[in-house]
DNA sequence: TGGCGTTTTAAACGTATGTTTGAATTGTCA
DNA sequence: TGACAATTCAAACATACGTTTAAAACGCCA
């Protein structure tokens, strides 16, 4: 009971502050003060900052990542072999991650924040952290959205995926202070899904911008293999199935598209 | 000359060194040790370390707002009364920023990783440093670029200009991990051109996007007003100019998209 | 060369950080 | 209730930080 509860408000407090003012900025005094908490419980029950950080983002990765896999079964059953559709993938996303945080609206752009400061800063453990633990669900995403842009070639897709993701992440991680500028200088209030609103028409309609390759369609038609050498890069992180990489060590590029995480 | 070396020398490690590890995490020794000085020369040349982040970002900025000034005023001899045209605007940024850092190359990514860094760590000092310095050029640009996409809402174009700086910085200051990614997935080498050259088409795109409003060239053929009440959220910094603010006092929403710096 | 302002240097200062410790407190089950 | 484990607590630990200081070294012009 009261360690749920310990734990739970070290997460709480630990969440915003990090949002707030970056990983390094926030001290566990910042943080076991606004929890109401001592200091030392930090590293009574997360051993230490490191793991507070990493048990952090997997407090909305777990429910969102599990969520995300079990929507895209349902829509891939939908499909009966037919191709996905680029605009219900990205709304799929976004309703997933929108609904992860339902609990509390403006859980979602206090998240994105913390993940672009996964990238901005340091870090390294936690990009690590993230990608052992999630990085099959972001995968499987991936890979339905490279079927549902075959005029790409397999660069333009890497290349348009990651301006999603920045724009994505720019946005709704500063979304408190946009709104705000947005309601001082236009007069209108805003919220996250009125901006979502708006990403998904212009995320999709840069994504299916004719490719700047003259004959694209006979080049790509096969672009099914992704999840083949998914550990290779961590493998030094995993340890597990390090020792299967020779087996397709003769496959010098996988042509895919991965998430970068 | 012992000093214009320090000094420079200063600039350099502390630039690369914000940039790959962030402002909080970067300590002086570690600037002053890889720029081989003595510690205490940052705070005898700069005073503290929140003005040598600032001198960081006026190195690059100085030349590129100057630069851009120019390249602005001579496409818009150019025009004669015809209003901009997008892809040539975004294509005169990127070559303004890339042309200001053309003695090393690498520098435009270190410089958009340091950009990405002043809105997601707190820094707020940097951003008011940032638009009381150069926010007049990037209004000025602003302004080209609501004429260049007439058939947007305020509202609506707001948004997508935000999606555009997210898309740019995120893919620009992760450029060199990324390009590490494509290399090994796909097998091809890319640098930061074929990243800009990759990203105007994906932004321009998303730009023209057809606006969701119904009729929405009626109610916005005016989108001149830009640079009216500047100084109005930055008042209590700039500290000039403070007591015309009840002059415009009446206009409560200037209907424009402004820079977010 | 001698003197003086500028710059560099080593050392120290005060403060804040993450972590550890051992005693005090709490909750639980026999 | 009483004993035992889990948790909380105040205090201290070692370390790293930004900044300051005063002496040493340097550069330059009379």
């Amino acid at each position: 009971m009261a360690q749920k509860d310990t734990v739970n408000c070290l997460l709480e407090a630990a969440e915003e502050l990090f949002s707030e003012r970056g990983f390094a900025e926030t001290s566990l005094r910042n943080i076991t003060t606004r929890a109401g908490v001592n200091l030392a419980s930090v590293n009574y029950h997360f051993g230490s900052k490191k793991s507070l950080i990493q048990a952090v983002f997997a407090r909305f990765l777990a429910p969102f990542s599990q969520e995300l896999d079990r929507s895209l079964s349902e829509y891939e059953k939908t499909l009966k072999g037919k191709r996905a559709e680029l605009t219900i993938l990205l709304t799929i996303a976004a309703d997933t991650a929108f609904r992860s945080s339902s609990d509390r609206p403006q859980r979602l752009n206090i998240f994105m924040r913390l993940l672009g400061l996964a990238y901005t800063q340091g870090q390294g453990h936690l990009r690590r952290f993230l990608r052992a633990e999630y990085g099959d669900v972001f995968d499987r995403f991936s890979l339905q959205l490279s079927q549902a842009t075959p005029h790409l070639t397999n660069e333009e897709r890497f290349w348009r995926f990651h301006f999603m993701l920045g724009a994505t992440m720019f946005s709704l991680s500063g979304v408190d202070s946009l709104t705000a500028m947005a309601t001082h200088d236009l007069g209108k209030r805003s919220d996250v899904t009125d901006v979502i609103g708006q990403l998904i028409p212009f995320l999709a309609s840069g994504m299916q911008a004719p490719s700047s390759v003259a004959s694209s369609v006979t080049s790509n038609d096969k672009t099914a293999s992704v999840s083949d050498d998914l550990s290779q890069k961590s493998s030094n992180l995993t340890s597990d199935a390090a020792s299967e990489k020779s087996v397709n060590g003769s496959v010098k590029a996988s042509n895919r598209a991965r998430l970068p995480i």
